[in-house]
DNA sequence: GCCGTTCTCCGCCTCACGGGGGAGACGGGA
DNA sequence: TCCCGTCTCCCCCGTGAGGCGGAGAACGGC
């Protein structure tokens, strides 16, 4: 049971060097190649591959747009793994929030280029080292170091952060005080003290700083109910 | 030039086995190896090591611990890379968050180690397809469907968002008014529309919209200035 | 014992906020 | 042509929010 791989990219030698590189592993077979983004929509739809190598830059409608389209209108297992010369940041999230499994740069080995596929095929992800290191930063400076918010945390009393995080799920005073069994007064002056210690001006930037802070994160909680 | 490892493992027969699967790499060199956290800090200190492999259950002190024990009292460039048995989400994130450079499972291919070390050296990020895989699809629910939030984002006209992004930053109407060259009233207005069409009952709440919904993301600005 | 911190609560005052309702201008679509 | 949505702006009015000041109780350290 070999994995079929779509590949596209506009430039026809590209797809060819990638196609050599590919076909000496026994397990892969490349069933087709598109040159647009259109052209890939239609390819994957008569071939069903189960892995498409997505260059980003092509005429007509580039590989972003494309894998999108293709995975929302995909009825198979298929995976998407960008293939590019550049690393620019908006590429690499646009390209995640389109769906793609594997965010890799054209300079990586040829035999490493087989084994992300056969990551992506086998439900895996996979990110350039360079992208890797980036997202894991973007994500891990959540809760260290919020840039002004940081080192002023630690100086809130125990209580001031449940008030906190009371305020950034969006509750009032009074819905602060039922949550937390106090009367209203107390928490208007829990609030009041965690302003001037954060040197903030009203309880929506106490929203603004609890998410910046990492002190509460998106997903955390719902809002609307 | 080789890299210099440091192994910490409470298996002894784990860190030979590891041991013996690098040295096999003339580029790699182990100097040393470690049972404990506290071990690993003490040898890593001795030994200033490039790359430590460190695993996450020990005794005495855990691998996350150490780790940015470390990386936070490290004079010299080090990179930690997480090798672990299991791959429990606290764990990832708590590793991340300690500064860790890559997370990869003790299942890995000896060769692909090798690769992972030669990578974390130059810099480089790495974590195992599975927790990639996670990680990205964290990353990408974020614009996508955000709770209750997802569908009536669009309800909103342009300059509602408009609004709404600078309500999130933790702006007042009259700040508001300024940064959009329109008119406090106006402000008023568009706030109250979008209270209305998203159901929701103040500022602060719009607050955790945007951050929910993934119209702001934590890190887009400063707070505080 | 005294002092500092924290948590609890009270009052008073001011005002930005938000609801309700209305209105004129512009543009696109029926 | 008329209608509808959007953007702009205005009024009045009630209230929640936040600043300011004060106070008692519990706890722990010196």
């Amino acid at each position: 049971m070999s994995i079929r791989v779509l590949i596209v990219d506009d430039q026809a030698l590209v797809r060819g060097g990638l196609a050599m590189v590919l076909r000496v592993h026994g397990d892969i077979e490349v069933v087709a190649e598109a040159g647009t983004g259109l052209e890939a929509i239609e390819a994957s739809r008569r071939h069903r591959p189960d892995v498409i190598l997505m260059d980003i830059r092509m005429p007509e409608m580039d590989g972003l747009e494309a894998t999108s389209r293709i995975l929302a209108a995909a009825d198979w297992d298929v995976r998407v793994l960008i293939l590019t010369t550049f690393d620019p940041d908006e590429y690499v999230y646009e390209a995640l929030r389109a769906g793609a499994s594997a965010f890799v740069l054209k300079d990586i080995p040829a035999d490493q280029l087989a084994v992300a596929v056969r990551t992506v095929a086998d439900g895996g992800a996979l990110l350039a080292p360079s992208i890797t290191r980036r997202l894991i930063s973007r994500f891990a400076e959540r809760r260290t170091v919020g840039p002004v918010a940081a080192g002023r945390v630690e100086r809130l009393t125990d209580r001031e952060r449940d008030v906190v995080v009371a305020v950034a799920r969006g509750s009032s005073n009074a819905e602060i005080a039922r949550e937390l069994f106090i009367g209203p007064a107390t928490v208007k002056s829990h609030v009041s003290s965690v302003l001037t210690k954060l040197g903030l001006r009203d309880r929506a930037q106490v929203v603004v700083f609890a998410y910046e802070s990492g002190l509460v994160e998106a997903g955390d909680h719902d809002i609307g109910s």
